[in-house]
RNA sequence: GCCCUCAUCGUCUAGUGGACUAGGACGUUGGCCUUUCAAGCCGAAAACAGGGAUUCGAAUUCCCUUGAGGGCACCA
């Protein structure tokens, strides 16, 4: 089948935030359908009552929103092909059950799951390949149904699968693939509650909404052929399929929540920028050549191509996606200004800073330390627990940290004396700091690291700390002094040292 | 147990029979820069799972073994 315009979809389930990896499916699917300048749709598969979950399809959204993923077709859009929630399309799915029904190509059940999990777990037991039915139903005679019926049991509705013969598909990706119809199994189409299952509501709504290509997990392999033979048992033609490969856990299994952080607004929570993880995950499983990695969303768009999609399963390992966060970081800062920076920064420096921080946070005073902090941190969430001392009056720090190496407590404190002294009528910029505390140096006979590093705990209240003369022109005269005054009750005021 | 898929540094990957003494990146590590910490720059260690076959020549093709993952729900 040739695809005269390109429609691909990302139908995710709302059972929860979606994790990496399933964000990841739909991004390939988005960054395709803008390469060719095709649709991007966003259906709902919401057909299992039990699993559904409050507020999960706002958080999909949210999800792709953060990143940047519009949609063409779907919730808060529309589209001529919806509804755009499988739970409101039930009808559609029942009719097509039904047509297939009539037409003898499936059947109802009437096997009750308590049968089946019993006649699964035998079948474990003696060691057989397990399959999920016996086909007990399948042929059962219109006296015995009719007998079945009186008992008032709901049945499923399942699909004939053919006993014998071969399904071949191809894939994008892998190729021709074949599977024995004997080893496929009748599978449910429609549930006792009425509502579908993933394959007949899939194949439905991908006919209807004239999806072109299928772009999902490696997981929906083995489901294929069940699904290519439902499109022939309607007379419908399959759309191409394109299985991408896993994402999986550090412990190399299938990615899931027991990996830990792994859904997208937790990234963003932490202080990732969405530039950053698109492309993170558009590396994982897809790369351009053998060299590039930092592309902006246009190049990602621009450049990308099923053929490149790799066949093997990704490890997700969050080292490099911090890493890369930094870059983007200090990418903002370049193409953006400090200003972009301080503005994305704000909110995390509001949740962040500790209680005695002035409230709210002046963005003026966060665009002047950002260029001290910008280089610093690789994440929006670190700048919090890294500059505080920016914000708060009252530092808090061991007084043995005042001690730094080559000095005693005694030339301690009277260094920062001196310093004091000299500070008092300096004008409080760069060089006027540095000609001032460089030659103090000398005069005491000390390594600059040694006095440097002095003034830095006294000032900062930490061993590390952006340049400090910058910093102690940000810090401005008043606190500077009140800061080292400190450092000096607080030497004399420690006994053991 | 059965079926399907996959297999290059610890991790993400480049590589589509000769340009491979296998390239890049993260991480690790040595150094430079330097007032600390970063950032930046330069360098190092680190991989073709194993065995056959095809070929003048295999990371690249084929087969087997092994390993890994996925599937086998009235979940998607």
């Amino acid at each position: 089948m040739k695809a005269e315009s390109v429609r691909v979809r990302y139908a995710p389930s709302p059972t929860g935030y979606p994790h990496i990896g399933n964000i990841r499916t739909a991004l390939f699917n988005w960054l395709f359908a803008r390469h060719t300048g095709g649709r991007f749709i966003v259906r709902i598969e919401d057909t299992d009552q039990s699993r559904k979950v409050q507020g999960a399809v706002e958080a999909i959204l949210d999800s792709l929103r953060w990143l940047g993923m519009d949609w063409d077709e779907g919730p808060g859009v529309g589209g001529d092909y919806g509804s755009y929630f499988q739970s409101e399309r039930r009808d559609l799915y029942q009719q097509y059950a039904q047509q297939l029904l009539e037409g003898g190509q499936a059947y109802k059940c009437y096997c009750s799951s308590d049968r089946l999990t019993q006649m699964r777990a035998v079948m474990a037991e003696r060691k057989e390949s397990v399959r999920s039915y016996d086909r007990r139903c399948r042929d059962l005679s219109p006296a015995e149904q009719a007998q079945v019926e009186t008992q008032g049991v709901a049945p499923v509705i399942r699909f004939k699968v053919p006993l014998d013969g071969q399904t071949t598909f191809h894939d994008l990706i892998r190729g021709d693939i074949t599977f024995n119809n004997s080893e496929l199994d009748d599978l449910v189409l429609l549930k006792s509650d009425g509502y579908p299952t993933y394959h007949l509501a899939n194949i439905v709504d991908d006919h209807f909404m004239k999806v072109s290509h299928v772009m999902r997990a490696d997981e929906w392999l083995s489901s294929t052929p069940r699904h290519v033979l439902l499109y022939g048992a309607f007379g419908w033609e399959a759309p191409l399929y394109a299985h991408l490969p896993m994402i999986l856990g550090p412990d190399k299994s299938k990615l899931s929540k027991r990996h830990g952080a792994t859904s997208v607004i937790e990234y963003r929570d932490t202080g990732y920028v969405p530039e950053a993880v698109v492309n993170f995950l558009a590396l994982l499983g897809w790369a351009l050549d053998d060299k590039t990695e930092i592309m902006s969303r246009d190049d990602l768009i621009k450049y990308f191509s099923l053929e490149r999609i790799s066949k093997t399963a990704a490890i997700f390992s969050q080292e490099k996606l911090y890493w890369m966060n930094g870059v983007y970081l200090r990418q903002i800062v370049e193409k953006q200004g400090f200003g972009e920076f301080a503005r994305r920064a704000l909110p995390f420096l509001e949740l962040g800073l500790p209680d005695t921080a002035k409230r709210p946070i002046d963005q003026e005073y966060v665009n002047r330390i950002a260029p001290l902090m910008y280089e610093r941190v690789n994440l929006l969430s670190e700048l919090a627990e890294r500059s505080g001392f920016f914000f708060v009056e009252e530092l808090d720090y061991d007084a043995e940290s005042l001690v730094v190496k080559g000095m005693d407590k005694e030339k301690a404190i009277t260094s920062l004396k001196m310093c004091w002294e000299r500070l008092e009528d300096c004008s409080f910029d760069h060089d006027a700091l540095e000609g001032v505390l460089r030659s103090l140096t000398e005069e005491l006979g000390l390594k600059t690291g040694s006095l440097f590093g002095l003034i830095r705990v006294a000032v900062t209240g930490r061993t590390a700390s952006p340049p400090l003369f910058e910093t102690m022109a940000v810090l401005g005269k008043d606190r500077c002094l009140g800061r080292i005054g400190a450092a000096i009750a607080r030497l004399r005021g420690s006994g053991g040292l």
